[in-house]
DNA sequence: GATGAATGAGACTTCATTCAT
DNA sequence: TATGAATGAAGTCTCATTCAT
């Protein structure tokens, strides 16, 4: 009944906060197991605050994966159109999908786990929605060079999956300190491999 | 005046019937959501005589886990073993994957979920273990191809990710309904991709 | 920089906003059911806004709990003024309490269920108050009458229960939709009978 | 996670204990105001017992309500259905509404307060459904009563009003000590006032 | 006057697990 | 073996109310 308002702050840094506490509990112990009373005490918000501007513990993972997601694509986008020839780009989106994952080792972490975990139906909509997005974008960028038949001739589809599947793999036993070759190594190697896959020349 | 038990059944046919339903109750929602009381429900079997069979609800998900990827590993290897040639091995290798996804839907899904779901340090150590297990099956069996140079010469590790890292993914979108290639034209064009990846001669 | 308050409002129309508002939130669930957070939806006011004009919630309930029998009381009490016989004074009374329950279904619906709602004693105690001296007043009007023994010698309290029981039970029935009778036929009846059972005519 | 079953009882009996417990705490403060914690400590039941047991706390508010209906509907019937004469009848019934109100002060205040309380739609269905089936049975009694035009020629729902509407009145009044009449002399006054309200013979 | 961020106690409910019968 | 009553910690979320701006 009694109680003093102590740290009123701008709503968009409160949730800041929130966010970024509820980032290291998902990440601590998964999204099920992590607490509302963990993120209160990592935040410093209060449990009606983290309510107030949230609304469920739900609502916050899902703004971490737009957050995570939407830094992931602009990265990956913005490197991809830098490029001029397609083994250019080829080698850039497997070394930085792995650059990426390397120095931002906690998004990837959660985003992999949110993916798979028990969400429920309209977030998984939205994650399917803007995994969409993201392919259509990559293979528009490569289809002028599938028409000249510099590229494999494959579904868009599959060609993006020959293209990244294997550096996700990676990705995923690294993450889960399974992988035995170092990340390093594997940027060279899997942008090698991922051009001889889909080049048509060699 | 005491109630009889009135479904007493073989152990074995009892853990069955649990295990089956549990499987069940873990793809509604996943593990973490799936309850004792829906398995309960779900096997006709009371919550004291699952937990005399199991032990716990982790029991049951191992005991699932272990058989779908036993059932998994027999398959494939068995396949990869009518095998002469590596271009042969590695098509059916694909194409078996995608085979075995399609008709085993259900474990395909379990397995990948409960990949990724909170489980506990043990449960995650014994997965890795199979993991490995199998990667060094496969591994071995290309080893003679690789140093005559007829596979492209990468370790071990991605070897296997090169090979099963696109159907992977795509199995992943499939069972999310997220594919918009048939998995059947999939096991074709993959079978293709992954031969083109992997073989030197090209 | 700094927010403006937009909705300025002269203090009573933002009351008679709020009010209005919380007797449908009242209403729709009850009392305790009714959240600030609906009453500031409803109204369009800002939580503080609503505290700054009334306190609490369970003020705003009893400002519309005295509006609410004021109004019920000055509608019956003028009626019963205007008459000059006991036989015109009961059939009017029960015609009107009919009549207002009908055109003030809501006002009628918030005053039934407050009554027996779970509100602290010091709101309990006012009610009984307004109960009371509504019950005076009726008693004084027709108590020449009962010394001339036109109307039967029972108690006041009794036979004002005599006079309201009945149709106060069927408005009951009729608010919640469970009446069988219609209302305007039940005014007629209720009041013969009421008069048969006053009358010491009969 | 460590725990002892400590007062294993028969289902039936458990179930008694938290129900009356129950009872005790919702008479206290009302429905919404008594808290599960409450009712554990009351009964000496756990928390998880009671949920075993009943499902939810409205659960317990519903089948306290059936019971009390029961037993109220069953005592008036059993009277009802000793009488011959209408007389009789009508004097039985307000004579024992009024006693069983002041022999069961506790279910009264109870089956009043949960009657308005904020109740689900189905629990209101439910008590609409029991009001109606009693309303029937008393009025099937009287038929033949009114066809002989003993009884005053009224609808059946408002001949049941007309008969328990002032009772009612003044049991609620009794009940909040608001009843300046005795509830014993009421019985004798509202019994001769029921009978010459209904009666055609005066 | 108005706003809405902040509070924190406490509400109901769920759950894996235990164990007397 | 089977049953299901019992446990109680812990979960998410709600709420009336306060007060700095």
């Amino acid at each position: 009944m009694k109680t003093r308002p102590l740290n009123r702050l701008p709503a968009e840094q409160r949730k800041r906060e929130v966010r970024d506490a509820a980032l290291r509990c998902f990440l601590a112990n998964g999204y099920a197991a992590a607490t509302l009373q963990q993120i209160r005490l990592a935040s410093g918000a209060s449990h009606g605050s983290i309510y107030h501007h949230f609304g469920s513990k739900q609502a916050i993972a899902r703004e971490l994966y737009e957050e995570g997601r939407r830094q992931y694509t602009q990265h990956m986008l913005a490197a991809l159109r830098r490029q001029q020839s397609p083994e250019a780009a080829v080698r850039v989106l497997v070394t930085e999908h792995l650059r990426w994952t390397r120095l931002h080792r906690d998004w990837t972490l959660f985003l992999t786990r949110i993916a798979t975990a028990e969400v429920n139906a309209e977030m998984r909509g939205r994650m399917m929605e803007l995994d969409a997005e993201f392919a259509d974008a990559v293979h528009e960028w490569f289809a002028p060079f599938i028409r000249k038949r510099l590229i494999v001739r494959l579904p868009a589809e599959l060609l993006v999956l020959q293209l990244f599947g294997p550096c996700i793999a990676f990705a995923r036993r690294w993450i889960g300190g399974m992988a035995s070759t170092g990340i390093r190594s594997a940027e060279r190697l899997l942008a090698d491999a991922a051009w001889h896959a889909l080049s048509t020349e060699n």
